[in-house]
DNA sequence: ATCCTATCCTGGCTGC
DNA sequence: TGCAGCCAGGATAGGA
């Protein structure tokens, strides 16, 4: 699943590539991924790119003479730029032609991912929370925003609108690594715990920009075709039933809003009066239970 | 204010 | 070996 170092890595990787760029023309091939493929393609003829960045999970390319050219990869979507004449395969979305006699080229499996023109990026991006590599995300900010909400960390995390581009896998690593239990309520984190959160986060998300991101599924490559290798580094992440690599103890699974959630119960302490939920008590052990 | 469910999709996995 | 059915998962809308 692209989350932020994914998106962070396309970016940076299709940025060379795109930069002074002038799209002259394109072909969408799925009308969903773009809304109005006749207005989007209008849009886009003759505007040249002159940077490509990120901001939460989107990839942002600024155009001249004005607007922008925002992606969304969702969970499966792609980006290349390549020779006339690639083959993007079976799950081509939309080609945008460049000036240079190469295209751009969207991707989509499932069909969720999205490309936009606006005129203004606040358009889209308003409603964003904090860059969690950015400035502003201090650890004093994020202990303010966490006792302003009584939500539990996890689905908190997801939320874009309180902190931007953490999806499932590196809410699940930041919060191991800090310690806290996914089922924690914000309004209860202390200081220290705060602090803990702020760190684990930016580690985590930088460690995964530095491998490239994280592919363990058929679905997300870099714009070089490559996967990245971050899926090496999880702690907890896709490992129920493998022991916690701080403790031995057997990684467990749960279900929280609705995402697969995986967390060690010894060095994650499961919050006071919290249902049984990744707590020592519940669930009989199953038969495959007893290694570790 | 927060939570829950359904929706959009389809490759890949499970179970028979 | 074949096939039906289920699941994952980011974002969002609507209802509780």
């Amino acid at each position: 699943v692209p989350e932020l170092p994914e998106v962070e890595t396309v970016a940076r990787m299709i940025r060379p590539r795109l930069v002074g760029r002038t799209i002259t023309g394109g072909r969408v091939l799925w009308e969903r991924t773009v809304g109005d493929s006749r207005a989007f393609l209008r849009a886009l003829r003759g505007a040249t790119v002159r940077d490509v960045g990120r901001r939460g999970k989107y990839v942002v390319a600024r155009l001249e003479p004005e607007g922008w050219l925002v992606g969304h990869l969702r969970m499966t979507g792609r980006m290349h730029v390549e020779r006339a004449g690639w083959d993007p395969g079976a799950f081509a979305k939309v080609r945008l032609d460049l000036d240079d006699g190469t295209a751009f080229h969207f991707l989509d499996v499932r069909k969720f991912g999205r490309l936009w023109y606006v005129r203004d990026l606040a358009e889209l991006l308003d409603e964003l929370g904090p860059e969690p590599l950015g400035p502003e995300f201090t650890a004093e900010r994020l202990l303010d925003d966490l006792r302003a909400r009584k939500r539990l960390l996890k689905p908190l995390l997801l939320d874009q609108t309180f902190v931007a581009g953490i999806g499932n896998i590196y809410a699940d690593e930041s919060l191991f690594r800090a310690r806290l239990h996914p089922l924690l309520r914000s309004d209860r984190v202390t200081r220290e715990q705060a602090v803990r959160l702020h760190r684990e986060i930016r580690a985590t998300l930088t460690e995964a920009i530095e491998r490239e991101g994280s592919s363990f599924d058929a679905f997300y490559r870099t714009p070089e075709g490559n996967p990245g290798s971050y899926q090496d580094q999880f702690l907890v992440y896709g490992r129920a039933g493998e022991p916690c690599p701080a403790c031995g103890t057997r990684i467990r699974r749960l279900v929280v809003a609705q995402r697969g959630t995986h967390l060690c119960p010894t060095c994650q302490r499961p919050p006071r009066r919290a249902r049984s939920l990744g707590g020592s008590s519940a669930k009989r052990p199953s038969s495959r239970r007893g290694r570790a």
